[in-house]
DNA sequence: TCAATGCACTAG
DNA sequence: TAGTGCATTGAG
């Protein structure tokens, strides 16, 4: 470059010395593409790769998405537009997360904008939301056009002009009461009254504390006493003022004055007045300001022992895991329950902190719970973050962020923390590996969190460590094949022994009509027994409401949903009606629509009604039920946990909520109600679930020191699986399992992706079906290929379903073929005019 | 004849 | 996904 030119500014720069920056972005919406912008060329130093930037997508859409490339090659075809606006100075998607996202998207056949979605706090996802004003131009004296009356409205509600007030949309569908209000919209805009503006905000809000301090020219021990004298008749305000000088001692150290106190504290205190305080903020002898706090309390150091010692059995299995990570990248930790595995946890997570990398602990929704947490933020203090589905959208960001700047290097979370922006990760762990809520059905993308995190540990170098009482079959697979390192913990922690499991046959109890209800003499008895004895009882049953279908006794006649193809459950505390899969609901019949009968009774049992004729039958005993439909407020959960923990209830009565992870001393006897329901289920994964869910139910039984018994209800106790059981021996099970799975034909020898035909017509629902399945076989030969068929409940939600399994080659070569072809063979049907209506759903490893 | 509604197309 | 533009259908 001449001299001369360096007194030329950058933007009048000859345009062959410019670098034109073009910018791929990922939007937050189901396209398969990325779509390139021109970064504005003064703001070239601006584009961050993985930070947010927000663009003109269509006609008038802006929306705010995430840069995923830079590069400098204009697009051959068109025109691109300009990025509008930066909004991050450093990423928020790091690069190992945009290559695994790619992988996501790619393996689970969804869009990367569909894993955006799903991985992005909704918070960090900006909204846009256009908003009208009123023209500048525009006088109410001097307007040539006649206002409707809704345009009346809309102008009145804007204002005048100076105030420049401004509506949402959505404001002004509110406003006229009316949904369709784009052609008023459009009316007063060519009348030239208002005017429209895209207004994007980021909708992040901090936590903010509001704090009282002394007004600085109080602080001094002079001005402090003048300052006595003259509030000498305000009692009030002065109890104020000394208590706050008690809790800030400003006379010792002025500089403490600095940070305040919460001004809570004083405005809540019973013995203090909340006006007191506040005429004295007034007056300006104190002051009020805010302070920027973390959602998650800063607990003090850590106060567990940092260096607990680990049982002989637990440090020889966290020896063997280590020795294993010396070769291997993966290790499972079989350890029966009650085992101490969440001791070892600790211990590996520590040794990964040590050595300066990040740590990942996930846990399924339900085993995540305050016990876990609380026992953690103990060790870890405020490295530790936390992130659960529970929490509020503000919070998920708070730890997003917090693992970007490095202040959170462990996080214990469920399924979704998987998609946390972690970029130096030295340890992953997965507790309870096989739980099938790692896996997410609906909407994209359909991913297992297990998979997610074993690709995320293997991109950033990362170990990974599953744990689990019962391994999926495909893990214990991978294991004994030698891929996986295998590490087993089969004592229990403190000499606790394994429950006795004895099956009691509901057949014989009925033939012999000594049913009490749904429970046996034997279960009964042993109920009571326990309770005499003052210890707790844990009931199972997988079906929650009070019965599963209520029928006419004269005709027949059953209720059943409108949008599904199943029957209603009776849910008795609300005296409805309700479908378990679309939310319908409908008040109870007393008398059949169909003939007139009042012989409408109830056929099946669930949660609600075993605690219902238990309450009658025991009525001295404190019964609580645990389920979907008590837990639905935010902490009832905990309440119910923390009632049975105190002892407060004897009897739990559960569905699956009562299987996972808890911990409770006292209870000596677990009573599964009905096992049947939980066998027969038409999949290849019905025994392993099973099974699952047997051992793990059992595992609740007996604890510290108490041998524990456990009662299976079966109406067929001779069934394989009970053996299996009984004898309490995963391998066993595993080693039956296995020979099962290599004879039919699926994981973990071949991959399973289960297609979903859904369409509101069930004949063309079915066509379609039928049509995509002739492309598939077409394409990958029809012993890849099974069904279509449709499922047991074939109706959901208006749409009806038809399945189809497809079968294939374990090579990773070949899958990516395979996906290809089913990619083809949906586009086939796609492109068929009259299957427009059908959509078409791929699930890859389906559960 | 015009308006309302449905559907395929495409966004950079 | 959502907005747009075109075509088809229906009401007067």
């Amino acid at each position: 470059m001449s001299l001369a030119l360096d007194f030329i500014s950058p933007a009048a720069a000859p345009a062959a010395d410019r670098v034109t920056l073009f910018a791929d972005v990922i939007l937050p919406l189901p396209l398969p593409r990325l779509y390139t912008y021109r970064v504005p060329f003064e703001l070239n130093d601006n584009v961050v790769i993985g930070g947010r930037v927000i663009v003109q997508f269509g006609a008038k859409k802006t929306l705010s998405c995430i840069v995923a490339a830079v590069h400098e090659t204009p697009p051959a075809n068109y025109q691109a537009k300009y990025i509008l606006e930066f909004i991050d100075d450093a990423p928020v998607v790091t690069q190992p997360q945009l290559k695994l996202f790619r992988w996501m998207a790619d393996y689970y056949m969804c869009t990367i904008g569909e894993v955006i979605n799903a991985a992005l706090p909704s918070a960090l996802k900006l909204s846009s939301e256009s908003r009208i004003q009123l023209h500048p131009a525009f006088s109410r004296e001097e307007n040539e056009y006649p206002l409707t009356p809704q345009e009346e409205l809309i102008v009145y509600a804007l204002g005048s002009t100076e105030e420049g007030k401004a509506l949402t949309f959505t404001e002004v569908g509110d406003l006229l009461g009316i949904t369709s209000f784009h052609k008023v919209i459009k009316s007063l805009m060519h009348k030239d009254v208002i005017f429209l503006f895209e207004h994007t905000a980021d909708k992040y809000a901090p936590k903010v504390v509001k704090k009282v301090r002394l007004a600085h020219h109080f602080v001094s021990e002079a001005s402090i006493e003048q300052l006595f004298n003259s509030l000498s008749s305000k009692p009030k305000q002065l109890d104020v003022l000394m208590k706050y000088l008690q809790r800030v001692p400003v006379y010792q150290n002025e500089h403490s004055n600095q940070n305040g106190i919460e001004k809570a504290a004083l405005t809540s205190s019973p013995h203090l007045s909340a006006s007191a305080v506040n005429t004295l903020i007034k007056n300006g002898v104190l002051e009020q300001f805010d302070v920027i706090v973390s959602r998650f309390p800063l607990e003090d150091e850590p106060t567990a022992q940092l260096h607990f010692t680990l049982t002989e059995a637990q440090t020889t299995a966290r020896d063997e895991i280590m020795a294993h990570f010396g070769e291997k990248d993966i290790a499972l930790l079989h350890g029966v329950t009650g085992a101490g595995k969440t001791e070892i946890y600790i211990d590996l997570i520590r040794k990964a902190l040590d050595g300066g990398g990040q740590v990942l602990y996930l846990l399924p929704e339900i085993a995540l719970t305050a016990q876990i947490v609380g026992r953690l933020l103990r060790v870890f203090g405020s490295r530790l973050g936390v992130y659960h589905s529970k929490f509020s959208d503000n919070e998920r960001v708070e730890v997003w962020n917090g693992v970007l700047s490095g202040r959170f290097q462990v996080v214990v979370g469920v399924r979704s923390a998987v998609f946390l922006p972690f970029d130096n990760l030295a340890l992953i762990i997965v507790d309870e590996e096989h739980e099938s809520s790692y896996k997410q059905y609906e909407p994209a993308p359909r991913y297992n969190a297990r998979e997610v995190a074993l690709m995320m540990a293997n991109f950033q170098g990362a170990k990974t460590l599953l744990g689990s009482a019962t391994p999926a079959v495909e893990t214990y697979y991978q294991a004994k094949q030698g891929r996986y390192g295998l590490v087993s913990l089969t004592k229990r922690f403190g000499e606790a022994g394994m429950p006795d499991i004895e099956l009691v046959d509901t057949r014989k109890a009925r033939e012999k009509k000594t049913m009490h209800n749904h429970f046996t003499a034997e279960l009964l008895g042993e109920v009571e027994r326990t309770l005499g004895r003052q210890e707790q009882v844990i009931l199972f049953q997988n079906r929650r409401g009070y019965a599963p279908v209520v029928a006419c006794q004269d005709c027949g006649w059953i209720p059943k949903c409108t949008n599904c193809a199943v029957s209603l459950s009776y849910h008795k505390h609300s005296h409805e009606l309700r479908c378990h899969y679309c939310g319908y609901h409908d008040s109870m019949v007393t008398q059949c629509p169909a003939c007139g009968s009042r012989a409408v009774k109830t056929q099946g049992f669930g949660t609600e009604k075993i605690e219902d004729d238990l309450k009658i039958m025991l009525p001295q005993a404190n019964i609580q039920r645990m389920d979907l439909d008590t837990t639905r407020a935010k902490n009832s959960y905990q309440q119910i946990i923390a009632d049975f923990e105190k002892q407060a209830t004897n009897v739990l009565v559960g569905t699956q909520m009562v299987t996972k992870g808890l911990d409770f001393a006292n209870v000596s006897l677990v009573g599964i109600i009905n096992a049947d329901s939980i066998i027969h289920y038409p999949d290849f994964r019905a025994h392993e679930r099973a099974y699952q869910m047997f051992v793990q139910v059992s595992g609740r039984a007996g604890r510290k020191g108490k041998k524990g018994k456990v009662l299976i209800q079966t109406s067929d106790p001779t069934q394989v699986i009970f053996d299996k059981v009984i004898r309490n021996d995963y391998v066993e099970f595993y080693n039956y399992e296995i020979v099962q799975r290599h004879e039919h034909g699926y994981p973990p020898f071949m991959r399973v992706i289960k297609m979903t035909v859904k369409h509101v017509e069930q004949g063309l629902g079915e066509q379609a079906a039928i049509l995509l399945t002739q492309e598939l076989v077409d394409r990958l030969g029809r012993a890849a290929v099974l069904g279509p068929e449709a499922p047991y409940i074939f109706r959901i939600r208006n749409f009806y379903l038809q399945e189809i399994t497809i079968k294939l080659d374990r090579a990773h070569t070949a899958l990516k073929w395979a996906k290809e072809q089913i990619c083809a063979a949906m586009d086939v049907v796609k492109d068929q005019k009259e299957f427009k209506q059908a959509r078409l759903v791929a699930d890859v490893d389906p559960m």
